[in-house]
DNA sequence: GCCAACGTTGGC
DNA sequence: GCCAACGTTGGC
């Protein structure tokens, strides 16, 4: 039987990787998540073939760049043990590494970027994780209806 | 196990 | 750059 499919919000920093970067290099380690709450997601819920929105923060204005496909679950994150990393954690071990990625790769970019405004006053995406007041986790996730929204959003001629 | 102090996120 | 909201750390 195969597993039903799931959905998430993986916000970036498109200075720091954007989707074109995604689109150019095909695939993409989710490294350096140093939160367990989204550290968990990843180990524990994520599935290859789980489709994820990619959400540009810090930008002017921010929201939903596309989509990418879950394609290698979570494994330890390299960047952990690496000094020159900004990501190093003193803590971690090989035996015992406290922070894994999942490799994704590259889905679509929508024709139109969603913008956050967009989503907060979309009425069926009112109860969306994501956009709850006070929410920080850098993944998060969607509904099958909300991910369906937001692409319709994303991909509608205008 | 509590909780104050501190650090980080991310919209604005 | 500000700051609300939250997570983490570490003394006790």
């Amino acid at each position: 039987m195969a597993m039903t499919k799931k959905y998430w919000l993986m916000k970036t920093e498109p200075d720091v990787f954007s989707i074109d970067d995604l689109k150019r290099d095909k695939t993409t380690l989710w490294e350096g998540v140093r939160n367990y709450q989204a550290r968990n997601y990843m180990t524990n819920e994520m599935k290859v073939g789980d489709l994820a929105l990619i959400y540009h923060s810090s930008t002017v204005p921010p929201g939903v760049a596309g989509i990418m496909e879950i394609s290698k679950a979570a494994a330890p994150d390299a960047t952990q043990f690496d000094k020159k990393s900004e990501y190093y954690d003193e803590k971690s071990t090989r035996e015992n590494p406290r922070w894994h990625c999942v490799q994704g790769k590259f889905s679509k970019k929508f024709s139109h970027f969603v913008t956050l405004d967009q989503l907060k006053s979309h009425p069926a995406l009112k109860n969306m994780l994501a956009l709850r007041k006070g929410n920080r986790l850098s993944i998060t996730p969607v509904t099958e209806s909300e991910f369906n929204t937001i692409v319709a959003s994303g991909e509608s001629a205008r």
